[in-house]
RNA sequence: CGGGGCGUAGCGCAGCCUGGUUAGCGCACCAGACUGGGGGUCUGGGAGUCGGUGGUUCAAAUCCACUCGCCCCGACCA
């Protein structure tokens, strides 16, 4: 492409409204622009990565036995009811009515359209298995979109999903697709980690995540330093190894209330009193239903209200309204504690360790010292607290660590929730009529292009991977001699035929401009043509990211490319091949 | 939905508190000249319903009310 045909409208100045570095870089590259909250239009760059992103997903589905369609945008309410979700969905499903007053919703997710081709298609065990997918656009109202194409309201993903005639079988769909997603991630070259998530809701049985790691990420999960360990925080498991209590002697004198006016954080109280925080217990009221619960951990823990849901066996636990604290405690927030409380109890097993500890006294601006578990008070000790940086692997015992993360890829094994309400069924081997077993598994499609830039980016720009880089070459014509113009026309000439990608800068604009923008658009590899090395019979090469240029004699530089690009290329299926061995591992599949 | 903030030229902003020439500045854009290896210099130019509606006033970008949009933090979420 020649650049002063293009449409690539760089900025210099960032968008006041971007915050993110993909999300600056993409506006700033002229990659996207904002039409509407969470609704972007892909420029020529934008598109170009976008669809070798899909271009590689594809390829992967495809070798794994998917087959690709292309279901509807616009879905019928009718289909929705059957399952439930026209009322469940919420606000996020876009609703809206055509001319005769029928209802349908921009689809969020399709579930219930391949649910209805497969029972209206699928008949026999012998149709059996079957993995759908398709890449599409689609539409949820988030109630916040934000970070660009991160979390956008508009965004497209590949989503795939697997027919079979039991749950074995089933278990074979998911392992496929789960190996064709650590092949997808690692030829994108992202540096990922499957994590087993929480399946929640779903029904399912099985669920993993695929979450790309960089410090802008959402989500937080918890990996593992040295074995591949990896879950999302609300499902990791560790054991703490640091930050025993202070206090070890055994007779410790009788609780007794101190003032510490204003001071209702675990910080405040620790700075008031001079007490480290591991030797504070930590009181928090949670709510849930009409039931509510005193949940205690250490000063220096946090509450995994994943784990206290479960053991309360509520579906969802909710920090008590500030009302709700004073009513129980009779004392406002920041100074409940365990001691005399009239209330059910649950306590972090750790907190039993605390010899000498700090609590709330259920009075305000007053704490209790010397409290002793056991002693002072009862509770039912289990494991509550959330794992942090520094716990023990529950699998190697070396350290783990708590990572940011954007979930990129998610799997479930949905078993018969959609195929039992919509009746999708289809006939045994003896004859018997049984619904499809299902699976789901979604790639953020658009997404990975932020995320790719999150992971790939210095302080002068982005920095391509040579799969998805929206050009592989950035040519670069500098200095006004015509003879050069000459000379890179010919270049960029054979190029072209040798099918290298390559975005040639040849506008009438000084060097700096032309370099900064190369920088900013992060092409893998520039080629430029300056007065010296046209004189001297050679281009300069140089890959992004790098400062040493080559010297490449003219008659060589297309075969020098195509050996850069074959080492590459070479790598990334190197990745793949990597990614698939250790996947398989890591799941014990 | 709770908290905070912002809407003035394509982008980034000043002006608003304390109402009063023709609404400014930088970048970008157009024309010309010089320049030509890391966002160069000079000259000249084009571009604005000051988010919208209503009100107060002799007079509103500026004050008031309502409203729409957007961003950030939280809640929620694949």
């Amino acid at each position: 492409m020649r650049y002063s045909k293009a449409l690539i409208p760089t900025l210099k100045e960032v968008p006041a409204d971007a915050t993110m570095p993909s999300h600056k870089l993409l506006l700033r590259g002229g990659f996207i622009r904002r039409v509407a909250a969470g609704i972007y239009e892909y420029l020529p760059l934008g598109w170009r990565v976008l669809r070798r992103v899909a271009e590689v997903v594809r390829e992967e589905m495809d070798r794994a036995g998917a087959q690709e369609i292309l279901m509807p945008a616009v879905l019928p309410a009718e289909l929705w009811r059957e399952t439930g979700r026209w009322d469940t969905f919420g606000p996020q499903l876009l609703r809206m009515k055509d001319r005769k007053g029928a209802e349908y919703c921009v689809g969020p997710t399709h579930e219930e359209v391949v649910t209805d081709l497969a029972r209206r298609e699928i008949r026999s065990y012998r149709e059996l298995p079957r993995n759908l997918y398709q890449i599409q656009t689609k539409f949820r109202d988030e109630p916040r979109p934000r970070a660009g194409l991160i979390r956008g309201r508009e965004f497209v993903m590949k989503d795939a999903y697997s027919f079979d005639a039991d749950e074995e079988k089933a278990k074979l769909s998911y392992r496929a697709m789960v190996v064709a997603y650590a092949r997808i991630f690692a030829r994108l070259g992202f540096d990922f980690r499957v994590v087993e998530a929480d399946s929640g809701a779903m029904g399912g049985t099985s669920s993993h995540e695929f979450q790309i790691l960089c410090d802008a990420g959402e989500d937080a999960i918890v990996a593992c330093e040295s074995c591949s360990y990896a879950a999302n925080v609300e499902a990791a498991l560790g054991e703490r190894v640091d930050g025993e209590p202070s206090v070890t002697r055994t007779s410790i004198p009788q609780p007794v209330a101190v003032d510490t006016p204003g001071k209702h954080t675990i910080e405040d109280v620790s700075a008031f009193l001079g007490v480290p925080s591991r030797d504070l217990i930590k009181t928090l009221i949670y709510v849930w239903g009409d039931q509510s619960v005193a949940v205690l951990v250490r000063g220096d823990d946090d509450v995994n209200e994943v784990k206290l849901a479960r053991a309360v066996g509520a579906g969802e636990v909710f920090l008590a309204a500030d009302a709700e604290v004073q009513r129980l405690t009779g004392a406002p927030v920041g100074f409940a504690g365990p001691v005399g409380l009239r209330a059910r109890i649950l306590a972090d097993r750790h907190v039993a360790d605390v010899r000498d500890g700090v609590t709330g006294a259920n009075q305000a601006d007053r704490h209790l010292r010397h409290v002793l578990p056991g002693r002072d008070f009862q509770a039912e000790f289990l494991d509550l607290r959330a794992v942090r940086s520094g716990d023990a692997c529950p699998r190697c015992q070396k350290p783990l660590r708590v990572f940011h993360g954007i979930e990129a890829g998610h799997t479930f094994v949905l078993g018969t929730h959609y195929s039992n309400k919509m009746k999708a069924t289809f006939l045994g081997e003896d004859g018997q009529s049984r619904p499809l077993v299902m699976g789901c598994y979604g790639i953020g499609v658009s997404r990975l292009v932020a995320a790719a830039i999150e992971q790939h980016n210095d302080e002068k720009g982005m920095r391509w991977p040579v799969p998805i880089a929206p050009y592989t070459v950035e040519l670069l014509a500098i200095g006004a001699d015509p003879a050069i113009g000459v000379r890179t026309d010919g270049i960029y000439h054979a190029l072209q035929s040798a099918g290298i990608d390559t975005l040639y800068d040849e506008r009438e604009e000084r060097p700096g401009v032309k370099f900064m923008d190369a920088d900013l658009l992060g092409l893998p590899f520039r080629v430029v043509v300056g007065k010296k090395g046209n004189a001297g019979g050679w281009a300069e090469f140089r890959r992004r990211g790098e400062t040493q240029d080559q010297q490449v004699p003219f008659e060589q530089l297309e075969a020098f490319l195509r050996r850069e690009i074959a080492v590459a290329n070479a790598a990334t299926h190197a990745a793949a091949a990597e990614a698939e061995q250790s996947v398989l591992k890591r799941l014990g599949l």
